[in-house]
DNA sequence: GCGAGTTGGGCAAGACCTTTTCGTAAAAGA
DNA sequence: TCTTTTACGAAAAGGTCTTGCCCAACTCGC
């Protein structure tokens, strides 16, 4: 109950917030009567917010068009006013999108490189976000919000990033330092959970679910009632570190080792027919196929089936390499979860491909760029605002 | 953002919860200065805002004691008014408490039986409570919320109890029918995650952990920040339903069946001892009764390892018949997490015993209790209540 | 026993916000 | 042109919180 609602004026900075939501929730430029029925405010007191949030630039008004009666001015959201940026930093290849609140993307950057890593590697994700904002034609002080994946584990409370790899392998200091040009929020976060969060989009997916990110390493992340669980030192969905009996050599290893993507064929009894085959084979339909690929993914399967049952799982989506193969791999997770206990579980694979986890991390660089909208919205009529620059464009 | 906050009226409403929630959080009377400052607000709109709870009989004034300058009054919650219920209907043993919302137990009454179930069981539980209530001499409508435990798993969606023994076979209607009295909100939960719940009140325990529920069933709990996690359909925790190999006999069976209790010295390859004294003998150090110890509860950690890295959880909580055993099961589960990957996890026993699950009962109903008082708070001046009826005691 | 110091309680004025109500404006259709 | 429908604007009213001030009650020290 720390919610700051004590005098009238906060009570107008609540009303402020609740018609800003309600623009960005109806998606399209809406009538004041319109925003007044989502808010359960009356008209003249929405009309007066909104006169203000235009006066400062928030809102954008739309002339009237034709409708049956007096047509209404329409409001929506000043997209090019708030914009967000995702940065994916992989082994080979780099992607920086730019994009307003709603997640649409405006620009976009992708390299191929050669293993750069550290301060290199922000270097160049600063370039191309120098460059994403050149081709908009926006100013840097339009950015409010960005997020940078890291294939290593953010912990939440030292802001220190572990990392198993030289990628990614930066302070959260730096990166803010380094492309958070004064007034953007920068963040950094757990490639796997971004790619959990860029989950969200796809259509018919429940508020909560697991998602598989399963490539080179393996990491998952929980995104519950929408909002991404991060644990209490953010280090939630690690189950790559987990330690398991290698089916085909007898060793203890971690669970990221063992299932290795290019491992499926071995643990599934076929060592002589790549991952892509035996993907492919199974699409196909072919039995053994299906069957050494069922045996592929138990290791895997004994580790999410315990997750699935304690959080009543419906979906667990899977994104990374993996998900080009096709749809022989969810059928298969999807049997051996139930042969293990975890009935009616649907698994789902990344439409995104390569791009899920900048999805992701544009996605929750909107989301924060959005609070901190709602935290800096005036609510007061006056002076001209002193929040991020207005655009010229 | 769908909280109301609207007109000057709705904010009043805030207010009062706010000063309210102050009120419970101080935990004492307390003077109306203090709350002032606890709620952010001034001593004027909390002096009226008490007022007016104290006009209609939620508040308790008590008359200024000794102090430096002008005593001041304090006011607590009316505690006698607002009383809630827990119950547990074990297999052997039924449990009624009745208490204040702050958890505070009034009146206890504990019952040896011999399997009654069904409506019969109903019966005994409602007798007990009357009891209950005549004890403390509270009259039925002062009763605001209960929770009646079962070890079934209570669907949120459709209100039906799935239970695989005929203990606690119920529908909820049936049981709101049977003890609700009209007024009281009653509510069924899986006794699972009522243990978990009640462990939030051991001294040092985290905002986010998983209760473990070990004895003739195998259950367990999630709590995430204070709140029982149910997940979509309230099945969460279930991980007893789960279909592993058993280590001895080679099938695949139900967790629940693979690592009863009594058979822990068989799955750690000690058959001929008993569990109780596996467990004795390694709580004195014995070597080879922890290595067995070890061994035993392997199984079980295959599970919840997957459960403590996805969630990044640092504590787990054991109750249930084990509980008893002493320290050397958590230090065998701590032990045997880590060499699966799940480091610094540490386990908790019950300190509660036999009662954890009546406990999280009563702590569950107090908090819907809770909730029920702030939703039905009066703001206005005016008319009596037309609430939970005054008690004439 | 008495005054100074300290702290709580209460009242009135002022500022702010929302709602209600009414009148006006602008379009489409008869 | 008139009616209907919908949007927009302004004034009045009701309600709430805050600020500022004064009084009340008690302790402590002399």
């Amino acid at each position: 109950m720390d919610q700051p609602a004590r005098g009238t004026p906060q009570l107008r900075m609540l009303n402020t917030r609740r018609v800003l939501s309600a623009v960005r929730d109806a998606g399209e430029p809406t009538r004041i009567a319109e925003l007044a029925e989502m808010t359960a405010l009356t008209r003249p007191t929405v009309a007066q917010i909104v006169a203000v949030l235009e006066e400062h630039g928030w809102l954008e008004r739309h002339e009237p068009s034709v409708a049956t009666g007096r047509p209404a001015a329409r409001y929506a959201l000043l997209q090019r006013r708030f914009m967000v940026f995702g940065a994916d930093a992989g082994a080979h290849r780099a992607v920086v999108e730019v994009a307003g609140l709603d997640g649409r993307v405006r620009a976009r950057r992708e390299r191929r490189h050669d293993r750069r890593l550290g301060q290199e590697m922000l270097d160049l994700l600063g370039e191309m976000l120098q460059e994403c904002l050149a081709e908009t034609g926006l100013r840097a002080a339009t950015m409010v919000a960005g997020t940078v994946a890291t294939p290593g584990i953010v912990d939440l409370r030292t802001g220190r990033i572990t990392t198993r790899h030289k990628l990614g392998d930066w302070t959260v200091e730096e990166v803010v330092d380094r492309l958070g040009a004064g007034t953007t929020d920068v963040s950094v976060e757990n490639d796997a959970n971004l790619a959990a969060l860029a989950m969200r989009s796809v259509p018919d997916m429940p508020p909560t679910f697991l998602g598989l990110q399963w490539g080179q390493r393996l990491g998952a992340g929980i995104v519950q009632d929408g909002q991404l669980y991060r644990g209490e030192s953010g280090a939630a969905g690690e189950v790559g570190s987990l330690l398991t009996e290698d089916p085909v050599t007898g060793q203890v290893r971690h669970l990221e080792e063992v299932v290795r993507v290019s491992r499926l064929p071995e643990l599934g009894g076929v060592p002589e027919v790549s991952a892509e085959e035996l993907l492919a084979a199974a699409g196909r339909g072919e039995q053994g196929a299906v069957e050494a690929l069922r045996h592929g993914v138990a290791p895997l399967v004994r580790v999410v089936a315990p997750i699935c049952l304690a959080l009543d799982l419906r979906v667990i989506t899977i994104s990374g390499a993996i998900a080009r193969g096709g749809p022989a791999l969810p059928e298969a997770l999807r049997d051996e979860l139930g042969r293990h206990g975890a009935h009616d579980v649907e698994c789902v694979l990344s439409p995104f491909l390569e791009d899920t986890v900048v999805r992701g991390a544009v996605g929750h660089a909107a989301e924060s760029g959005w609070q901190r909208v709602l935290a800096t919205a005036p609510w007061r009529s006056g002076g001209p605002s002193d929040e991020p620059g207005v655009t010229d464009r």
